[in-house]
DNA sequence: ACCTGTCTGATTGTCGACAGTAGGATCGCG
DNA sequence: CGCGATCCTACTGTCGACAATCAGACAGGT
């Protein structure tokens, strides 16, 4: 039991783990575009693998609502309807709303990686358009550390799954506000490090106000 | 065009969905002990199916928080300590909140299948105890009905997911006060009935109450 | 022109085979 | 007797093969 130095365990992915990341990153980067048919021998050969594992790394996808699938048809990329970014909205806001107020009811909670993340929110922010991309990215790094700092495994996980979806449609439709963005996030860290339960309206008020726009602004 | 009357789609399960049915059942009913490893021949065998399909539906278990998995080791039925309960209950506090807002938010919904769920909850606390596997279907069955009114596909799956959690311990551990459990889920539904945002404290009471109950009254 | 049955190429569902790994048993040595 | 290396068995990871199924094209009848 005598512990010399510390290690993190290595991290041993399976073939059907990158698979699965690599679908996921084509998928949310909107290289493989909505309603994309997955045919398992061709993904099997593009990325040098056999059939089993595509076909694994698909059924995680279809669990996480990437992915569509149909018996004896095939998987496809989910196509969103806007019914659907109101829901993920809906269903953000439940999740992060009570990972909000178990921050508050925790004692001393480290912040660090939210301010990190609004950092580089802000960074992104500076640097004027073109980099939405990067906006888009630390604007869910911000939302998934905040999830993960209320300590709830299954809280953090749902974060997870909406956090892809919410990638999807963030970075395909990219109808920011760059400063009110940046402010919004500001205004809920600064009342998040001074224990103040204000954060949950404030954080309420964002999300309802992202959805509004994710929604009306699809023509413009 | 011309619709002659109204079907309902066929249901059509692969094998592999009805392999995750029989685990799934297996596993929250106590069947398959926490901790048990969950051998893919032998399974495939008993189920008169092939590997492949287990594989597939114990990934997916394996998604659902269910089963644990380790690389060249093998999936375990995960074991639940006291707080992954308390965890389950912080999550469903979160998703099940959000959802009786919604359904107060909404001008009309119909909750028959609430009341359906009460009447059996009802009828099972009065046939006195050895019916508590009763009670508990028809407790989440309640808590299930009420997350499905709101009308949020996201919502709903992960109220399913946290469902199967807690029919798992449930089972395992049934420190039920019938007459309380009734009177919860009765003041519940009436709050629901008149609109009545009292609901919301209601739930929340109801459900850290469980809660409590479930990780003090281990020993008991 | 419309509907219907058939054929066909492609794709998925399912399966067993082969290779690699983990953990325990066995054996040898100090 | 304790400890380490080695072997061995069982299991999983991965793969390609075969069967079942689907969508579309095509032909024939009404």
């Amino acid at each position: 039991m005598s512990e010399v130095g510390t290690f993190e365990a290595v991290e041993r992915v399976s073939t059907t783990e990158q698979v699965m990341r690599a679908l996921r990153r084509a998928i949310v980067s909107g290289e493989l575009p909505q309603g994309a048919q997955l045919r398992e021998v061709q993904l099997a050969q593009q990325l040098g693998t056999g059939r089993s594992a595509v076909r694994e790394a698909v059924r995680q996808l279809v669990q996480e609502g990437l992915v569509h699938h149909e018996v004896h048809r095939g998987a496809f990329v989910r196509m969103f309807t806007p019914d659907d970014i109101v829901d993920v909205y809906r269903a953000r806001e439940a999740v992060e709303l009570a990972a909000v107020e178990l921050v508050l009811a925790a004692e001393s909670v480290d912040l660090a990686p939210l301010r990190a993340a609004l950092d580089r929110l802000r960074e992104a922010a500076a640097c004027g358009s073109g980099t939405w991309r990067d906006m888009a990215e630390a604007d869910i790094a911000f939302h998934e550390a905040l999830v993960l700092r209320a300590g709830s495994p299954r809280l953090a996980r749902m974060a997870a799954t909406l956090a892809a979806e919410s990638r999807m449609h963030l970075l395909a439709y990219p109808p920011y506000s760059p400063q009110r963005n940046v402010e919004d996030h500001e205004r809920i860290l600064l009342a998040l490090e001074q224990g103040s339960a204000e954060a949950v309206e404030l954080l309420r008020e964002h999300l309802r106000y992202s959805a509004r726009l994710a929604t009306e602004g699809r023509q413009a």
